[in-house]
DNA sequence: CGAGTTTGACCAGCGC
DNA sequence: GCGCTGGTCAAACTCG
């Protein structure tokens, strides 16, 4: 059971933001994969097994000109230095990523085609810590895996961004985080973390 | 008390 | 049409 508030396992590694670029300097040294998802276009492709460079975390997950740009845009822009796939997040199926599913009576989003990107993190603790806040509101049994699947949104209120997460049952310790949409928000770690250097340049710029 | 998690139920897509 | 499956809901519960 994951404690209240943040479900980011202190245990992960701490990201080094630098405040030029909103980027993370470089990959978890867990990080395996790093794909994205275009169902409505790609067909099924192997995973990829090179490791990638370095990536732009926060704008991965984020949208770096959120009013110029669309989704698409945004995840062009936002991929060019990563390995860029479909579908291939292992074991987990994404079919049903996306898709109007539920009770009908219910304010369900129609289906429509948002950025996915997949993850492979090796580590013991299942949250992917992208410096986000998450709420679970689900979590199934899958088929031909040992491990549940969980569900997470973003806890922001005007943020529509989710991720699935699940262990792969070939091997326990790679965790499959697999995020849907893009962040319409600043990554809130990262502004707790600036937010004292923020004030400090305000303060001396006074002078 | 508020925010987050758990979990069973519900629903729709898909394959047969 | 039916059953399987995955995604989501929401009430109940937990925790600080």
């Amino acid at each position: 059971m994951e404690g209240r508030g943040h479900n980011i396992p202190p245990s992960n590694p701490s990201y080094i933001f630098t405040p030029s670029t909103l980027a993370l300097p470089s990959l978890p040294p867990s990080l395996l994969h790093l794909q994205q998802h275009q169902p409505c276009q790609q067909p099924q492709q192997e995973p990829h097994d090179e490791m990638v460079g370095d990536i732009d975390w926060v704008s991965l997950f984020s949208a770096p000109n959120i009013n110029m740009l669309d989704s698409n845009q945004q995840l062009s822009a936002s991929t060019s230095s990563v390995t860029v796939g479909s579908r291939g997040d292992g074991e987990i199926n994404n079919d049903g990523i996306g898709k109007d599913k539920g009770k009908s009576s219910r304010s369900r989003t129609k289906k429509v085609c948002r950025p996915r990107f997949a993850f492979q993190t090796r580590s013991a603790d299942d949250i992917l810590d992208d410096g986000y806040r998450w709420r679970k509101y689900g979590q199934k049994s899958v088929k031909n895996s040992l491990h549940p699947r969980s569900y997470y949104r973003c806890t922001h209120h005007t943020c529509n961004v989710k991720k699935q997460v699940q262990r792969l049952s070939k091997d326990t310790s790679i965790i499959v985080t697999t995020y849907e949409g893009i962040h319409n928000h600043p990554c809130e770690k990262l502004m707790e973390s600036l937010s004292p250097l923020l004030k400090q340049m305000q303060f001396l710029s006074r002078f």
